[in-house]
DNA sequence: CCTCCACAGGAAGCGCAGGAGT
DNA sequence: ACTCCTGCGCTTCCTGTGGAGG
């Protein structure tokens, strides 16, 4: 049993280590200079005490759309002007009353208390921007999280007709392009004022990403080249996602340290890929509902054991393929193992559906050696860890 | 050739919960 | 408060597919 001072004073290969979380904004910004000067320009009348432009940012997770924002936030309260611009998370605050409440709660804590509607603190809001003659542009973060979405949108831009001073401004940040689709005319019109799009980041930048990121937290040469390339040629064949480059080398750093090396090499950052990988789907499997979780668990299961059925199935790569009668029955016994009463055989197959839409199984059509239409079964991930954490969540409950 | 097997996936229908309307 | 309705998860039933085996 190791004590704590020995823990904290066993050598490591961090430097900073903060600066690889996901969290932290670098003052810099590669490749994501035009964003933020356009984002400036569009918000900067709220400097000279006029309206600003509402936005709508797009683009998928890790490509920089926050950590833009968050740059221009700094600029912008530098300024140290009378206006404000205002940060709100919609994954956490997803509805129209806890956005408003949000906002009191930063800016106006004198209004803070609870039990007041929506309205109370809609015209709360409205009187002291009035009064302050405030240019307030709110930042709505994962905006498509918001429930009353349209309401909120209305109520926010319309409140500029009524006020005799300051006003109200909007930036939206989505990473859904889609969501638009189910927003009211009205709202979208006010939305779409301006559309800015950010495309995800190549091999080449999220390699110049990463190099910057490994001289800041662990010290230039510490992390090899080869490294550096495998994980932004990872990240970029999945989609371009900085943070998911980030973290792969987060991880590395850790296996590095907890194998006491001071240099991290291409070895590291695979295994980093397994371990990051796998908790990924752990995310995943631990959101699923529970049958799918049991079909998950049976077709582990009995990979593990073997296949019956296995000399039949194309032998071409690794992993044991499983025919999907096989798997209900293991599915079945899985229900019994675990106190829960079976879905039907028809069931089954949706649920396998499903998981293989999450990518957690895949499904090859049956070629020669098999009657008809059927289909192999494999899981995506390391059998006995998924069997183990599906074990974990049942039997819990 | 025909029949059967072992499965895929569509259609209909059922019970239930949660929301809208009154 | 109440009904009504709708969507959802699920079962049951059914048709289709294509090699295996007689």
């Amino acid at each position: 049993m190791q004590t704590f001072s020995e823990m904290l004073s066993k050598p490591t290969i961090f430097k900073e280590r903060n600066v690889l979380f996901p969290d932290y904004i670098p003052d810099v910004l590669p490749f994501r200079q035009a964003e933020i000067e356009r984002i400036m320009r569009w918000v900067s009348p709220a400097l000279k005490d006029e309206k600003p432009h509402n936005i709508l940012i797009y683009g998928k997770t890790g490509t920089g759309k926050t950590a833009c924002v968050k740059v221009v936030k700094k600029k912008f309260d530098e300024m140290n002007s009378g206006a404000i611009l205002a940060y709100v998370n919609c994954r956490i605050y997803n509805s129209r009353y806890r956005v408003l409440q949000k906002i009191i709660k930063d800016y106006l804590p004198e209004l803070d208390k609870a039990g007041f509607g929506v309205l109370f603190m809609y015209e709360g809001l409205m009187a002291w921007v009035q009064k302050k003659a405030i240019n307030l542009v709110l930042v709505l973060d994962e905006v498509d999280m918001v429930k009353d979405l349209d309401e909120l949108i209305y109520s926010l831009t319309r409140s500029n007709d009524e006020l005799k001073s300051g006003s109200i401004a909007l930036i939206g940040i989505s990473n859904k392009l889609t969501f638009k689709e189910g927003l009211d005319p009205r709202s979208k019109s006010t939305l779409y004022e301006n559309e800015m799009v950010f495309p995800p980041y190549n091999a080449e930048q999220l390699q110049s990403i990463l190099k910057q990121r490994a001289d800041m937290g662990f010290g230039e040469g510490k992390v090899s080249e080869p490294a550096i390339n495998l994980a932004s040629g990872i990240a970029a064949h999945e989609t371009g996602d900085a943070r998911y480059a980030l973290r792969l080398l987060l991880k590395a750093g850790e296996i590095a340290d907890e194998k006491g090396l001071l240099y991290i090499t291409d070895k590291e950052i695979d295994l980093a890929r397994k371990t990051v990988e796998l908790d990924v789907a752990a995310e995943t499997i631990n959101t699923l509902p529970q049958h799918q979780q049991i079909v998950l668990y049976g077709i582990a299961a009995i990979s593990l054991e073997g296949s019956r059925y296995s000399k039949l199935a194309p032998q071409d790569e690794e992993g044991t393929f499983i025919l999907s009668g096989e798997g209900y029955e293991a599915y079945s016994k899985a229900c019994r193992q675990f106190g829960r009463k079976k879905r039907s055989a028809r069931w089954f197959r949706e649920y396998l559906h499903d998981l293989e839409m999450l990518g957690l199984v895949t499904m090859i059509e049956s070629g020669k050696g098999m009657r008809g239409h059927s289909r192999l079964i494999k899981i995506a991930y390391a059998p006995a860890q998924v069997k183990a954490l599906v074990e974990k969540n049942l039997i819990a409950r």
